[in-house]
DNA sequence: AATGAATGAGTCTTCATTCAT
DNA sequence: TATGAATGAAGACTCATTCAT
C-alpha cells in the first residue's frame, strides 16, 4: 500500500517517511552549503551526498533554488537560535562581562552565517528570498541589533549603567566589531593580534563612551 | 611587416602595443565587475565589450581567472587610493569631525570594495589570490585601520585627545560601524534610521570611550 | 477481505471492478487527448485526471502508448457512430441537400478526428497501431468513402440521378473537400470565405459532375 | 587570422564558411526532418548527423526551434518551387490533361509536406511561426489554390472552357482530392485501388461539373 | 490490486578554452 | 599576434516506468 521507501532514509519508523527525505535533502544540502560556495554544487552533488537519485530532489521542491533556500533558511536559523540560547541576563556579572559574551555569542554566528550569506551575492532573486523568510521571524539581524539595545536599557533601569547614557550606538558598534572580526576571520588575515584578543578592550572604550 | 596590433588599442603610439592591449582588457573587465556579478560575466562579454575577439584574451592571461583577478586589484588599487587622498590632517579641524570625515571615506571604500570582493566568495581560490595581491602593498584594509591609529596617536601628541586614551580599538570599532552600515546598504535593508545619520553619535560615543 | 478497488471508480456495483478502472483510464485518457496535443500529456497528467496513482496504469496497459491508443479508438469510434447516426436516407429530400448534410457530418467527424491523429504524427509506431485498430471493424474512412458510393448506387435505383453517371469519384471529391476544410480550419488559416459556404457550389459542381 | 573552420564543410571553398555551415546544419537538419518525427530528433542527433559538436547549433541559431523552423521552411520552398515550376501552360495539351498533370505535382508537395507539418502539430508555436514564415511569400497553400483558379479562368479565356463555368470550386476540390490521396498514401492505407489510378475520372468529373 | 515515491536516462543549453587560419 | 568558430564537458530538469509496501 505505501509506496516504496528512500533507501537514504530508512530509520526514524513512525514518522511520515515523505517528510522525512525533505528533511534530509534539506540537512544534507545545509551541509554542502557549509562545506563550498553554492555555485560549485550541483543537484546531482546533492543527491549523491543524500544517496538518493537525480530526480527525487524534483518530487519535493519546486526547484534547485527552493532546496537550497530550505537549507539556507534552516541552517540560518540553527544559527540565530543557539545565539539568542546563550544571551546574558541583566543584573547577572557585569555589564563588561555580558557584552564581552554577547559579541562572543555573535562572532559563532556572524562568522558561521556570513560565508552562507556573502556566497548569495551571485543571486540576487535567492538572496531576496532568503531574506523574505529570515525577517518574517523573530531571528533577524535586526532584531538581534535591537536586543543589545534591550539589554543595555534593563541593565540602566537596574542602575548599572549611567541614565543619561546614549544606548543607541552600541548595537550598531558591537555588530560591527563583530562582522570585522568575522571578516578578518573569513579572509584568513594573518592578523597581528587575534580578534577575541582585541574584544575586550573594545568593549571597555565603548562602555567608557556610555559615560 | 609587424604583427596585427588588436584593432581596439589603436592609440598611444610610443607605448607597447602589447602592454596597452592587456591594460585595455583589465580595464573593461573592471568596468564590467561593477555592473554585474562577476559569475554573470563571461569571457565572450568581456571580449565584445573591449571590442576584441574572444581569444585574446589567453595571449596576455593564463586564463578567465587571472584576468578577473588583475581587475579586481586594479578597481580595488583605485578606490584604496582615492580613500587615502582623502585623509585629514592631524590638528585640522576637530577629532569629532575628523572621525566622521575618515568614516564617510570609508564608507565609500567599503561601499564599492564590498559587493566586488563579496562575489568572490563564490571561488575562494580567486579569493585568496585577491588578497596576496591586496595585501603585498600599502593600501590594504589592515593598513587602512593602522591609519586610524596613527592619526589618532598624531592627534595625541598634539594634546587634542588625552595621553592615556587607549587609541588602538578606534580602528576596529570606525571600520565595524562602516562595514554595518556598507552591508545594510547592499542588503537594501529598510533601515528605520539612515546609516550616514547615525555616524555622528556613533563618532562621539567611540570619542567619549577615548576618555 | 477483497483487494482495494481504485477510489475513483467506487460506483458501478455489479460490474468487473478491473474493467470498471480501465474504462475509466480510457476514458479520462480521452478527455485529455481532446484538450492538449499528446505530447505533452504526462502518465502523471491521467493519473491526476482519474483520481487514481501514478502506477494503476500498468496494471491495466502495457505502457503510455497502449493506454493512449485505446483512447485513440474510443474517440474516433465516438465521433464515427455519430456521423454513420445521421446519414441521409435515399430517396429522401434532394441529392443535393443529402450530399450536402453527408459533407456536413464528415466535417464534424474529420474536423474532430484530424487534430487528434495528426498529433500521432509524431508517434509512427502507434498511428500504425491505431490504423490496424480501426480498420478492423466498420468504422474506417474507407469505409465512410464507401458509404457515399452506396448512397449514389441507391438513388441511380431510384433514378435520380441518371444511370450512366460514373458514381465512384464522388466518394473521394467529397472526402477531399472535407479534410482541405478541415485542415483549414485546424490551420486557422484567414480564409476569405467560410467553408461552410463554399460547400454548396462545390456539392453543386460534383453533381453536375455526375452528368 | 581567420579562425578555424568546422571540419564537416571543408569544400566549398571561396563561400563564406560560417554561412557555408549554417547551411550544412539546416541541410542535415531536413534530411533528419524527412527520415524521423521532429519530436525524436534531438540537438545531439542534428550534431552528429552534421559531423559537428553539439554546441556548434548555438553559434548560427538562437533556438533548436530556430533551427527547425528554419529547415522546415528551406524544405517547403524547395518542395512549392519544384510544384510552381511543373505548372502546364494553358492553351497547351488539354484540360484534362493539364488538370491532371497539376493534381499530379499537387501530389508531390503534398504528399512530402503534410508529414512534416503534422509531425508539428505537437508544437503549436512552431507551427505558427512555420506559417507567418511561409505566408509571407509567394509559395502558401493559398496561392497554390488560387493558381489553379487562374489557369482555368485562362482556359476560359481561350474557349477552352464554357464561359458559364463557376471556376470557383476546382481548386478546393482538385486540392481535396490530392490531399486524401496524400493521406491515404501517408497512413500506408492498404487501399484497393492506387490513388494515382483514381486521378483521371476525378478530373474527369470535376471538368464535366464545369459544364 | 492500489499506492506514489524513487529511479535515472535523456533533453536542451551555456561557456571557458583551443586552435587553424 | 589577432581572429572567432569549434569544441565538449557540465548543469538543471522531466517523466515513463518500477516496485516495496
Amino acid at each position: 500500500m505505501s509506496p516504496r521507501r528512500a533507501k537514504a532514509v530508512g530509520g526514524r519508523v513512525g514518522d511520515d517517511p515523505a517528510a522525512a527525505l525533505r528533511a534530509h535533502l534539506i540537512d544534507v544540502t545545509e551541509g554542502l552549503l557549509g562545506g563550498a560556495p553554492l555555485a560549485s554544487i550541483t543537484t546531482r552533488d546533492i543527491a549523491r551526498a543524500a544517496g538518493v537519485s537525480d530526480g527525487v530532489l524534483y518530487n519535493y521542491f519546486e526547484d534547485k533554488t527552493a532546496l537550497v533556500l530550505a537549507a539556507l533558511v534552516q541552517r540560518y536559523r540553527r544559527l540565530a537560535r543557539r545565539f539568542f540560547a546563550s544571551l546574558p541576563e541583566p543584573g547577572s556579572s557585569t555589564v563588561q562581562a555580558n557584552l564581552e559574551g554577547f559579541a562572543v555569542g555573535l562572532l559563532g554566528l556572524i562568522g558561521e552565517a556570513m560565508p552562507m550569506v556573502a556566497g548569495l551575492l551571485t543571486d540576487p532573486a535567492l538572496l531576496h528570498r532568503l531574506f523574505d523568510e529570515i525577517h518574517r521571524d523573530e531571528l533577524s539581524p535586526q532584531y538581534i541589533q535591537a536586543r543589545v539595545g534591550e539589554y543595555l536599557l534593563a541593565e540602566q533601569r537596574l542602575g548599572r549603567l549611567p541614565a543619561e547614557a546614549d544606548v543607541a550606538p552600541v548595537g550598531m558598534l558591537l555588530m560591527g566589531t563583530i562582522v570585522v572580526m568575522a571578516l578578518s576571520g573569513m579572509f584568513a588575515i594573518p592578523a597581528g593580534v587575534t580578534p577575541a584578543a582585541q574584544l575586550g578592550p573594545t568593549v571597555a572604550t565603548i562602555l567608557r563612551g556610555l559615560g
